[in-house]
RNA sequence: GGCGGGGUAGCUCAGUCGGUAGAGCGGGGGUCUCAUAAGCCCUGAGUCGACGGUUCAAAUCCGUCCCUCGCCA
């Protein structure tokens, strides 16, 4: 029996705009999903929002409001945000639920359990817009936070510690058993060293703001952010040791931003084997994307990327599809407006698209629109098994790469395939076959080879654009229940020849991507780029 | 400052255990006509960051240096 395939997105801090970091983590984790529910996987997707903490409270204050009401306002986004973005989870997590409340309270018990949690006194500097601490040595000018040049508060107040110190060699030992613990291996290698320069325990309560779940046992300290926030992965599931729990959990993956890496790499482990509970599979960690070379921010305009507003006008696909294409998951990468475009043209429209195209045209002139059968006497004969060749090494390298975490490397093996089909059409000359009746044999053979390469194709590219795979086969004739039947299996290479349906009809095809040109173009940058980035060079 | 990545065609990057470099995009040329002025074919005299070393042979190993990025609660 396979093990269950359970993959985390991190929970957005709900007082955020959904943006570009946003969606890119949440795609990606929605195309993993994706592809092991395809794989026939036990497999269950989760995201959420982290709804606590002192800037959801002054936020909520500020507009006259309790928090909860806040929050159930602004959580609206990103539901929306997902939605629009054909995000599949199977829950969405909010931290301000009794369910998860509940598991929080008992993960302190436990690590109290443990002899883990002493009470002790918190000294540093705070700024509120990071919700984070600051050691002295990284404040600039003295007392202001590196991010938001704002300068930070000097707390000190009584506060619980999470005994963290204590697991430091179980950790490097776990570390060294398990190699793939935290990927890619760059990031494991900053988390090793991290934790060879020792740990210390970690601050775990607060009592200068209320928002949050309370320290059981006690009226006047709320649990500080990582043993509430981190908890989301199992309180999802139920309560430890409910029928989801014992299903799903430890988790195969949780899919990150570099920035909250050592969170998960070294907090949550230590949490986890002091509550005595099974540490997750893999810590996938992908990289930041730039807009124009420079970091995302509020306050640089140009750098504001809305995917709603993006997946409305070239739709929800094409810019998953570009995300995932476009940079390696592990890597660092830039977002510009054209090379979207320029990705959309080249692959999604010139190649892709116009295959499904130029491909169903000829299939209803010149067979009527019925979907022909391959001949098994031309099989083996050339360019019919080249093309067989290449399908069925796509379907294989495609599979690797999407179990290895890599997308990107996932869709250029199906792009192989795309060209092949492409390069098959032009070298079979359909047209010039429909000519001769002595060679309807190889007519149809060619039109059951190319349909089938795009029947797969389809499918394969479901995990990364679910709408237009869907909207591929419906163009090749399948109704709807069997377009879901077919992107609910991975292609299976064996079958190659007499995997397309037979008996199928299809009808003159409608454009899958319309080609953007440069009138468009200039159109869409103008929807785009906001306002008050215009004016800037 | 300490530790760790990188520096390869105009751009983005591949290059396993050393044998004188490749893929996509863009550019240039050609061609088919089924197609979304799409497709297909052809086209790269790149000091493989610099210098030195090991070797019959190094982008690939060793040393030094330069630049760049990340981590150091």
């Amino acid at each position: 029996m396979t093990r269950s395939f359970y993959i985390t997105t991190p929970i957005y801090y709900v007082n955020d705009v959904p943006h570009l970091g946003h969606a890119y983590t949440t795609i990606a984790a929605d195309a993993l999903a994706r592809y092991h529910r395809a794989r026939e996987r036990d497999t269950y997707f989760l995201t959420g929002t982290d709804e606590h903490g002192q800037k959801i409270e002054e936020a909520a204050t500020a507009r006259g409001k309790t928090p909860q009401a806040l929050a159930d306002d602004v959580v609206e986004r990103f539901r929306d945000t997902w939605r629009v973005l054909a995000v599949s989870e199977d829950d969405f997590i909010r931290t301000t639920e009794a369910r998860h409340k509940r598991v929080v309270a008992d993960m302190w018990n436990r690590l109290e359990a443990a002899g883990d949690i002493y009470l002790g006194r918190y000294d540093g500097w705070y700024c509120v817009s990071c919700e984070a601490y600051y050691a002295a040595g990284n404040l600039e000018d003295g007392d202001r936070c590196p991010v938001h040049k704002r300068p930070a508060a000097w707390v000190s107040e009584p506060s619980y510690y999470f005994r963290m110190s204590r697991y430091e060699q179980a950790l490097l030992r776990h570390f060294e058993e398990n190699p793939t613990f935290v990927q890619p291996e760059s990031y494991r290698n900053e988390i090793v060293s991290f934790i060879k320069g020792g740990l210390r325990d970690l601050s775990v309560s607060r009592t200068t703001f209320g928002w949050g779940v309370p320290v059981p046992g006690t009226d006047d300290h709320v649990i500080y952010v990582w043993i509430d926030a981190l908890t989301n992965y199992i309180s999802a599931l139920g309560d430890i040791g409910s029928e989801k729990y014992e299903r799903y959990w430890p988790a195969t993956c949780h899919l990150i931003g570099k920035d909250i890496l050592r969170f998960h790499a070294v907090y949550w482990p230590c949490m986890l084997m002091s509550a005595g509970l099974p540490l997750p599979d893999t810590i996938y960690t992908h990289g930041w994307w730039t807009v124009r070379g420079e970091k995302m921010s509020k306050s640089m305009p140009a750098t504001r990327v809305d995917p709603n507003l993006v997946a409305g006008d070239i739709s929800a696909d094409a810019l998953r599809y570009f995300l995932l294409r476009e940079v390696p998951l592990g890597l660092d990468g830039d977002f510009t407006y054209e090379a979207l475009i320029g990705r959309y043209n080249a692959d999604l429209a010139n190649d892709l698209g116009n295959l499904l195209n130029r491909t169903l045209t000829m299939t209803v002139k010149f067979l009527g629109g019925d979907l022909p059968a391959a001949r098994a006497e031309l099989a083996d004969s050339e360019p019919h098994a080249g093309m067989r060749r290449v399908a069925v090494d796509a379907v294989k390298e495609a599979g690797d790469a999407f179990e290895a975490y890599a997308p990107s490397r996932a869709l250029e093996a199906i792009w192989r395939l795309v060209r092949e089909a492409n390069r098959y059409v032009d070298t079979a000359q359909p047209w010039k076959l429909a000519k001769d009746p002595d060679r309807r044999a190889e007519l149809e053979h060619t039109t059951h080879g190319f349909l089938e390469a795009l029947y797969w194709a389809a499918r394969m590219v479901a995990p990364v654009m679910p709408v237009k795979a869907a909207e591929i086969l419906a163009q090749l004739g399948l109704g709807e229940d069997a377009a879901a039947r077919a992107m609910a299996r991975w292609p299976d290479a064996s079958l190659a020849g007499k995997d397309l349906p037979a008996g199928l009809t299809v009808t003159k095809p409608t454009p899958l991507f319309p080609r953007i040109d440069d009138a468009r173009a200039a159109e869409l940058l103008e929807r785009w780029v906001p306002e008050d980035a215009k004016a800037e060079p």
